[in-house]
DNA sequence: ATACTATTCAAGCGAATGGTTGAACATGGC
DNA sequence: GCCATGTTCAACCATTCGCTTGAATAGTAT
């Protein structure tokens, strides 16, 4: 075997993993489900797709092993393989907006477009949880919750904000958080509270 | 702009990086410009390919801003557009290798098919020259010598290796290294040494 | 059993990718 | 000016990709 061949193996090997990397959709796959194992038609309505679409980028990851899947009766349930597949996502997001002047743009020009987001850097953050000044809502579902959260949040899904709005009338600042700086939840559920003057 | 489309953006941008390492030649490439700069003809002849095949290839890394370039009379000298690229490759690989169990085999097969070879860890790598134990020659080109270089290492590029034979011949042991585990020169180098008893 | 649901498969289409060849640009030396 | 050299472009080919549609498969509930 000579080293040409083998490292056109190798290579080969990586491309596998690059080549699933290829595409929007399955991008945000792996991000959803770095959030947590997800079924097909979860994912499909999250990326407003269909569910054949979707199964065929599942089948592609599958593929390049970045995910493995469960079945619970009729069910399918996928999750990523590894974690290191998570840091592969965060890296990729990375250079992106280290590289891709378009992206951070794109960022930039999407949160400023709504009024009066006030973002919270982590150690801001953690010092005003430590003073117990803010009130911290994790706005995910709440199956991702379950899986992980902050110290100190509480689990009030997108929905579900709407019903605390007479309980939070006169509280503390509210900060809200979900998924990660490409997640909306967040921004929405601010969106909710403003309008209500919270 | 809806959520949808702005998401679809966010991640089209993610994706036009993840195309660009959907390749098994780009990947090798952005693996070479890691060790440092290069130009069009380096490469193509690094990867047995045609010069227009590679350019192809650049102008692709170019799009996605993975790599940069800087004319140097009629020569093209690309290079990485950010360290963290680098680092891109190095989390590729490491999914690949937990994930892909073909790519360790791939590995192992390889290297055990040649005799007695021992690789050396990091750890011990660095006991071994704290006691000066062993003589340490880095295989790379110059160049890439000259860019970054493990403390204590010698300069030996492949090439030169056999002109060092006999002033070897009663050294300490001799290690040698060069780029990482997908690069081939720190074997061969071994194997012309072992050839000569040493 | 039967009906229903979640998921996958198969076929086909339009678009894109990767590679080759040969020509077209520069740029530097004579 | 002219040529030699390194690089890129353009046109073509075969292949692959991504999606849609419609059907097939596998489990569950009635």
């Amino acid at each position: 075997m000579s080293d040409r061949v083998w490292k056109d193996a190798a290579y080969g090997q990586f491309a596998r993993v690059g080549k699933a990397l290829g595409h929007a959709r399955r991008l945000e796959i792996l991000d959803l489900l770095a959030q947590g194992p997800k079924n097909v038609e979860t994912l499909a309505e999250a990326l407003a797709a269909s569910s054949a679409a979707v199964s065929r980028h599942l089948q592609i990851l599958l593929e390049a092993h970045l995910v493995t899947f469960q079945k619970h009766g009729t069910y399918v349930v996928y999750q990523l393989a590894q974690h290191s597949v998570a840091d592969l996502m965060r890296q990729i997001q990375t250079v992106s907006e280290a590289v891709l002047a378009d992206v951070r743009e794109l960022y930039h020009l999407y949160l400023t477009e709504q009024d009066a987001l006030a973002p919270v850097n982590p150690e801001e953050l953690e010092a005003l949880m430590a003073t117990g000044a803010v009130y911290l809502i994790d706005v995910r579902p709440r199956t991702e919750y379950e899986a992980a959260h902050l110290p100190g949040a509480v689990s009030v899904p997108l929905p579900e904000v709407a019903d605390h709005f007479a309980s939070w009338q006169d509280s503390r600042p509210i900060v809200a958080y979900c998924r990660g700086r490409y997640c909306l939840y967040a921004r929405d559920a601010v969106q909710l509270l403003q309008q209500r003057g919270l």
